[in-house]
DNA sequence: CGAATGTTTCAGATAATCGTGAAACCACCC
DNA sequence: GGGTGGTTTCACGATTATCTGAAACATTCG
């Protein structure tokens, strides 16, 4: 196998990466900035993935700082250059907490927070003399508890594989359904 | 509480669900229509829906036709009315399930395969002679190798939230990290 | 059949997003 | 200070996603 295809296959590989966090809402330049990074033997300038990504130099400087604020990329400092190079976390993980974490605590605090609201709304509803006022209010009970449930379960989920990233060395745990 | 207020807090949680559900890349509308519905006590009409949410009628046959295409929301005949009647999918697991199995399943598979394919194209260079080169190539394996991982394990935990969700009666089971 | 009513489609309007590249900025060196 | 990279910012244009509303279509009923 040439040097050429070798390439190629890191193209493959940081493409598919650009698509598949496209699916989970991100920028496709940001999952192939941090692919290059990931894949790369030493920290990479700037002007290098610019030239290996074929973007302009604003959106690698946006795209770099954006993965800064989410944790996934690092700036490292090499002694003797004037460049900032960069590098990747590797520990993916702990990346995936705490790009989850960030992303939807805030939501799911919210959903808790609006849920419990409605629920002690409804409460007054179950007493209401008007039949269909009690039935209406019983079964929205039920489904904003569920609701409840789901963004408790989200909570937990989240607090848990931070808790894990944090005492794990090892890049991965197992996760169970029973 | 007044009725007033009830209402309030129902439009609360639709758009809260809106926003959540355009946090994970779907149309904010398809969040509000299914939590509309989710929290009727009955079937509703499109213009109900329509009324409800201040939307066109073509943005609520739009909508309610993709969120049906997800499998999050069904038709139902009302006998006696020619209008069509809708009503929320309430066993939210199975639902989750089935759009996280649509959604990623493509990507994950894509991953897997790409990934296998540049490991063995990376096999050849870890017996190349410059040294350069071999370092490269047990690095790179070693992190592709992690990223197959991962995605194995979310292939795996699929295919298990699937396993579960035909199986269970109930709407939610315990998730566990160790 | 044809009027009445409900639903879908789609072309165009509108809005949100993204990438570009040049200018401004900054830090360092001479 | 002025020059030399390197980096960031941002107004703009391109692209894409989304919504609208009216026309086409379907179904029921008299």
């Amino acid at each position: 196998m040439s040097e050429r295809e070798l390439w190629r296959s890191e193209v493959l590989v940081t493409d598919l990466i650009g698509r598949l966090i496209e699916f989970w809402g991100f920028k496709r330049n940001m999952g192939r900035v941090w692919a290059i990074l990931y894949l790369s033997p030493r920290p990479m300038t700037a002007q290098a993935i610019r030239e290996a990504l074929k973007l302009s130099t604003g959106a690698v400087s946006m795209t770099l700082n954006e993965l800064a604020r989410w944790g996934v990329v690092k700036k490292v400092w090499v002694p003797g250059d004037r460049r900032d190079y960069f590098t990747a976390e590797t520990q993916i993980w702990k990346m995936v907490s705490r790009v989850m974490s960030e992303r939807e605590s805030g939501e799911i605090l919210a959903v808790i927070d609006v849920c419990e609201e409605a629920l002690s709304a409804l409460d007054d509803h179950l007493e209401s003399n008007d039949v269909e006022d009690r039935e209406r209010a019983v079964l929205q009970r039920a489904r904003i508890k569920a609701l409840l449930d789901v963004a408790r379960l989200g909570k937990q989920l989240l607090g848990a594989l931070l808790a894990t990233a944090k005492v794990d060395a090892e890049p991965l745990s197992r996760i169970e359904l029973r």
